[in-house]
DNA sequence: TTATTACTTAAAGTTAACTCTAAGTCAAGC
DNA sequence: GCTTGACTTAGAGTTAACTTTAAGTAATAA
């Protein structure tokens, strides 16, 4: 079976050999093999995992509560119920983001629009002209 | 002109009047008036500034961004160039996020898929028992 | 007049997620 | 045998964005 380095791993990831001992550390490995000499041997199953934690990392959850996600998979099908209650609530969470950055960028495109404006009259005051424009547009 | 207390803004923004505070040390309020006692006077204008600063924060922003950003309101209009280029990136950062959050939300849905499925019977190991399956649920 | 409440400041503390440092081990190539 | 480079550890340092603390002031209500 293949396995990998700690830096082999960090690179096709994208990050440092020190951020995989960090998460090591906290717990996000329980079950990694080592050399005789120490060094940590990653499996296809480890990076698997790790894909997983990219997953839940980007989704806004915290290390901490990664770690308790990972004791779970441990535990085996007696956690079913609470990793896909977790997965559920992950999905809610990001459903929630999107919409929040939904709305920032509705003021961003107002922005744009209100600087293209500003720029093409040569000064902001063309927004102070007008009342009811700058409502829409502020 | 209708002004408001620090407490009044921190409570229609949702936050403290520490956060307010810490803001203002940090340059967001530039122009910000005192009364005679030194207590913070807000106007509509601060107001309006809190709103995109609110806006900029979510989009990402660091808060030392976001007081470059201030300070070239401050300079008038040699600075609108600057200004439309920021949010043109900040658009552009939106984007990155909003891919990036669609990315993750496919991955946590084949998750809610992986472990419905294994609810449903009773285990995990029916995803080891198919393994076309497994690569498209994994 | 006194108590309460809301405010003020500077500066220290907190939290998450790294990131770095120091000191050391180990295997491979010359 | 020696050097090189990748790895190991524990623990300290960093950064952002607050958050809390301590000590004090100012306005208002009883």
């Amino acid at each position: 079976m293949k396995t990998y380095s700690i830096s082999e791993v960090a690179e096709s990831f994208n990050m440092t050999p020190h951020t995989l001992r960090y998460y090591d550390k906290e717990g996000l490995f329980p079950s990694i093999e080592r050399t005789s000499g120490g060094k940590r041997i990653f499996k296809q199953s480890d990076m698997d995992a790790l894909k997983v934690i990219e997953c839940l990392k980007s989704s806004g959850m915290p290390i901490k509560e990664i770690k308790h996600f990972i004791e779970w998979c441990s535990e085996g099908d007696s956690t079913l119920q609470q990793r896909y209650d977790m997965f559920l609530e992950r999905k809610a969470s990001v459903e929630a983001q999107m919409e929040e950055l939904k709305k920032t960028m509705e003021v961003i495109e107002h922005k744009c629009f209100y600087y293209k404006t500003a720029l093409d009259s040569g000064t902001e005051d063309v927004h102070k002209n007008n009342k009811i424009k700058s409502a829409f547009t502020h």
